[in-house]
This record gives structure tokens, C-alpha cells and sequence, in this order.
DNA sequence: ACCACTGTTGTTAGCGCTAACATGACCGCC
DNA sequence: GGCGGTCATGTTAGCGCTAACAACAGTGGT
């Protein structure tokens, strides 16, 4: 009647014996055809194929993995998956890693401390898991992976960041980048830039790409402070910013660490009576799903962390093949929409 | 000199026999130190713990799955977690897991498709997992979870729907009629609602709580109309709002299944010239960290994501341990902001 | 007809661990 | 002093699977 069960008690442990009894082989030669094996005459493994649907056999995960010591998965430690990217970025490793044939055990740490990081990695590791991806911005993070040594396989999956050992990176710099040489390219002076918290590389980097390519057009250098990445601290800024522009400082071009806080900004600029982009213009980083849709729509840069995630796996696969694996990079590329405009003359 | 390895060679396959050697006990005497049986001698316990520790000792998952039949793993089924509430799901439940002594083996499905669903869940039995639990807010879905039938404990977690099973809701009922009574109470005539996908059960049941708060009040039954939860359906529904009521029509409230369609509905309505709650109040459902910074600060109802996830551990460990467990139910609260006042007269 | 070879199957051992039982040591008590 | 009882430990078996080897076809070349 059912799909599922035509032999008879269907929740039993079932073995590979039972299977190979009712084929008529050994349980050897049903290993064989569950895994594939190329010397089974064609007859052979069509019968016990069939008794293996029939009798709804799957092989035990812990028992093969015992044999082989090789779990078939993948451990992430990851953090702050309630913001879009990491959120985005496992989506990119689970699909990945589920098409390699791995799944995913995933560890969701809070803030980035690093014992938190090696308590998670040697939890993995006391799990079998085959390699081990950390996805992370912290910079001291990033530094103690290093020491860190497991004895499986460990990938960074990072936001920027120094390329020790095998790593897939957004270019953080060049995003920066791409948004002060717009902005300076719609006629403003110099942009400022409100970042994200100091110890997180992603920030780092994009405060350097900032930074640099100020200096490169030959800008004088903008004003630079930290966020938390949420609304609130762009808010804050903004009020603060908002206040200075009215008493007359030529504050034109700002460059927001990521959407949320951009999102912040400008609710305080509206607030304040400034308009964007007509008194300033304002620019984020991620392009999250909501970003076209504030007011006004904004300028952001994309990021493809799910593209992030699968080249991690692609990265975790190298390395469990043995090659050798340079360091990959994801480039970004520049949203132009309508939070910003030339400087009001 | 190093903290890891006091020993000789590190990476190597270190197995519980090496401690017991080490001990000058028997590997079943190291068992029972590190699984915690109450009958060993003090000063052999410290023994045994001393040579695991300088030895850098972790027992091995697999053999130990393999023997007592349980990973202590539990795996999610989730969806749609690059979207705020479900990502706040997936923390509380990793986080609870983790406390209760297991890891979280997570599948990503894409879609809601009934067959998906089964296939993960599939894969979690065939990877021993100890239970599965399924996220879900798709009616289908939750519909077919019960034909499953796998072999270990399946709750799910959900966002409203029918509470066979073991079950933890977050009762949407409640929150919509919390909109309703709000809205009336500010003097609007009727309350009209943009849900979300008519197959997803969250805005069914949203759906439902409105019109019986609206029927309940001796309002008029309000529009209804149906997006994809994000701020794009929100913006063209808002749009063709905008137009009606610039047309005349008494459309005055606005509640938006979630903070992102909300957003793009105040986009479009200030983009027509329209302000909020000026012209029209707009009402949201999640309370995403943005929304406090959307302009106007969005009202909404705010969901205990998290508490959600906890729960659903909570139920997974109570079945696990033979419990009878009753759904569990978790209440909404609204929160009143800026985007809510009275009609204008 | 024989041999070397390839292809198919079965047999055996053992992965690292825990459960169950077996063994002694030691205790107090009649 | 011997006897049931508890505790601390060791011994044995086996979880379900795969790898290695053994065994036996069949095949074709000489």
C-alpha cells in the first residue's frame, strides 16, 4: 500500500544483512552496490537494488563513518547569521556543501571571542566532521585561527582580511573604493565614512580602500567614525553630522559601513531637515533586500556572499582532495540609485 | 610548550586504549571517566582525566553513535533564513541544542515544496541524527509533515497552523487582532491588509485574526491583498493604494504582513505624495531591527523568534526522553511607533 | 590443453567505542 | 571466620559497516 514500506515492520533496524539475505548475496556485495562499487555483474545489482527499495534500507551514517573516518560533514562556525550577509553566506555553504554530497553542522557563536571560536572548532572536531569553515570579520578572530591547528582542514570564509592559509575574501578595499571614486566623481570635496566596529576586518578594509582612494585622487582626508552596524548608531551619527552641516560645515558625502547603518543615517538627516541627496549624499554597503526600497532608494555595494559560501566549499573540497589552494576573491560591484547626487552648490 | 600537546605527536588517531595505557587502567575504566559513571575510584578518575588531558584525548563520535544508536544531533529543516525571523529562529535553536548537549545539523530547503522537505528530512534519518526539527510556515508542508513518519521524533516549529503534533506556534491570531483593535481604537473606520503568500500559514492565520478582530468590532470587512514578503510587493501594492486614494476612497489603514512589505508600502504612499500616518497609518509584523528607523518608525508586532527556536529544542528533548509533550505556544506584543494615529477627519 | 588475467563474489578482520558480565577486593555482620 | 553485599576494575562481545584478501569462475592467447 504505502511507498514507503512494502516488506514489514518499517522502524526496525534494518541492516545490511537483511538486505543481502534477501537478495541472495552477501551483505559485501550490497556495500558494494550501495557505494557504487563497478564490479557488480548488472543482474546482480539490479536485485539488490530492488531489495533494498523494498525494504527501505538506508546504510547507517555512524557505522560507515566509523570504518572510513570520514563523516561526510562539514562544520561551520559562523556568527550574527540575523544580518543578511552571514545569513546569505551560509545559504551559499549549506547548498554547496549538500551538492558535494557533505552536510552541514552549524555553530552559531556569539560576539567573536576567540576562545568562543576554538571551543567550536574543537567541538567539531570531537564530532569527526571533515573540515571545518569559520566564518567570521573579527580580526583578532582571523589572527588566533592560525594557532589554532586542528587536525582536519580549516577554511576562513571572510569579509576582508589578511590571506593566511586557505581563505575565500570579499575585496573590501575595492568596494570602498568604487564608492569615493563615484562620489568624488559627482564633484564632492571629500566623502566621510562611518565604519564598522574597529576590531571587525571588514570595517579595517574598508576604511583602508576609503582611506587610500581619498588619497590617491588627492582629497583631503574625511572624517571617520564607528558603528555597530545597526540603525541606531547610524542615527546617532547622523543627528550628530546633521547638527554640523546646519551650522555651515561642508559635510556633503557620506559613506556608511553598511545598509542598516546608512538606513540610520538618513532617518536622522530627514529629521534634522537635511535632504538626500540634495544636501547630502549618502552611500551603504551590502545592497540587503530592502535597500531600493528606503528612502531614498540607496546607493549601495553588492556583495555576493552566497557566492562567498560556495567558494568556501569549493575551498574545503580542494583541501580534502589534497591540492593545493590558493586564496580566492569575490569582487564587488557598485549599485548606483538614488541617495546620491552631485554637491549642492 | 604548547597548551594542546603535552604528548609526542598530535595529529595522529588517538584512541581511548592510548589513555588507558597511559593510566595504567583498562579503556572500558577511561569509558566510564569520560561518559561520567558514578562508580570510579577518586584518585583513578584523576588518573584517567590527567592522561586525556596531556594526551589531548576526544573520544570518537562515530564509534560512539555507532554503539549507543545516537549522534546527539539534532537536524533543521528551515527555509527563507537570509529573512530575519527565521534566522532569530535558527539562533534560539542552536543556541538550546548546544546547552542541552547537542549539535545542530542544518538543510536549507529552497521553496516550500512537500517533497523537498521529505527529502531532508530523509537525509537527516539516513545521517542518525536524533530528531528533526522542521521551520516552516508553508501549509502544505506542515500538512504533509505528518504522512512523514520518520523513524526518530519530528517537531515542528512554526509560525501559526494547526497544531497537530508536537508543535510550538507563535500564535499570529493573537498579534493581527492586537493590529485590529489598535487601529480601531484610533478612530479608523475598517483596517485593509497586504499578507503574505496565500500558501504560507503565518499570513493565513494573520489573515484570519484580522477579520474576525475587524467582524468582532462591527467593522467593515477590509481589503485584501497578497505579497511575497518582500518590500517590492509592498511598494506596487502601495502604489495602486496611493492612487485610489488620491481618488477619494477612505483608505486610511494599512496593516503589511511583515516590516518589509510595510516599508515598501510607505515608500510608494510617500512617493505619491501621501504621508504616514498622516494620510494613512501603516502597521508591520516582526519588528526587524530596522524598523525603529524606517520614517516613519514603523509600529508592529513584535515575535519572540528565538524564544521560538528554544522552545522547539524544548519539545525535541521532552519526546526524546518519552515525555508527552503539548504544543507550546508563544505570544506576540505590539509595539507602537510612529507610523500609527488617528484618520485625518 | 594450459596459463595468465580479468571480473565477480564471498570471507574475514577490525574501525573505537559501550554494555553486560566476570572478577576480586573489601566491608560489616551474625 | 565465613557469607552476602557493595564497590572498583577488567574481560568479552558486538554495534554496522568497509577494506583487504581469497576463491572461483570465465576468457583468450599460445
Amino acid at each position: 500500500m504505502s511507498t514507503e514500506t512494502h516488506g514489514s515492520a518499517p522502524a526496525r533496524p534494518l541492516v545490511m544483512s537483511d538486505v543481502a539475505a534477501r537478495a541472495g548475496v552477501s551483505h559485501q556485495t550490497v556495500s558494494r552496490v550501495v557505494n557504487g562499487h563497478p564490479n557488480v555483474a548488472p543482474l546482480t545489482r539490479a536485485r539488490v537494488q530492488r531489495a533494498i527499495e523494498e525494504l527501505g534500507y538506508r546504510p547507517n551514517a555512524a557505522a560507515r563513518a566509523l570504518v572510513t573516518g570520514s563523516s561526510r560533514t562539514i562544520g561551520l562556525v559562523t556568527m550574527n547569521v540575523n544580518q543578511y550577509g552571514p545569513a546569505q553566506t551560509m545559504i551559499g555553504l549549506e547548498q554547496a556543501a549538500r551538492v558535494a554530497g557533505y552536510s552541514l553542522s552549524v555553530a552559531i557563536v556569539e560576539g567573536a571571542g576567540v576562545g568562543t571560536i576554538a571551543e567550536a572548532v574543537d567541538r567539531f572536531v570531537g564530532q569527526s566532521v571533515d573540515a571545518v569553515v569559520v566564518h567570521t570579520a573579527d580580526l583578532e578572530a582571523v589572527a588566533a585561527l592560525g594557532a589554532l591547528d586542528p587536525p582536519v582542514p580549516l577554511v576562513a570564509v571572510q569579509m576582508g582580511g589578511e590571506e593566511l592559509g586557505p581563505t575565500v575574501t570579499v575585496v573590501q578595499e575595492a568596494g570602498a573604493r568604487l564608492v569615493v571614486r563615484h562620489l568624488l566623481a559627482l564633484g564632492h570635496t571629500t566623502v566621510h565614512h562611518l565604519s564598522g566596529p574597529e576590531h571587525s576586518m571588514e570595517s579595517r578594509r574598508r576604511v583602508e580602500g576609503w582611506r587610500d582612494a581619498l588619497a590617491e585622487a588627492g582629497a583631503p582626508p574625511g572624517e571617520l567614525w564607528h558603528g555597530d552596524w545597526w540603525p541606531s548608531s547610524g542615527y546617532e551619527v547622523g543627528t550628530a553630522v546633521a547638527a554640523r552641516i546646519r551650522a555651515g560645515e561642508p559635510i556633503t558625502a557620506l559613506f556608511a559601513g553598511n545598509d542598516q547603518m546608512a538606513l540610520g543615517l538618513m532617518v536622522a538627516l530627514h529629521e534634522q531637515g537635511l535632504t538626500v541627496p540634495g544636501d547630502v549624499s549618502v552611500v551603504g554597503f551590502d545592497d540587503v533586500p530592502g535597500a531600493p526600497y528606503f528612502s531614498p532608494p540607496l546607493t549601495t555595494v553588492r556583495q555576493d556572499f552566497a557566492e562567498l559560501g560556495r567558494r568556501g566549499v569549493q575551498l574545503v573540497l580542494a583541501r580534502l582532495a589534497g591540492e593545493d589552494c590558493e586564496p580566492d576573491q569575490v569582487q564587488p560591484l557598485l549599485l548606483v540609485r538614488r541617495s546620491t547626487a552631485g554637491p549642492r552648490r
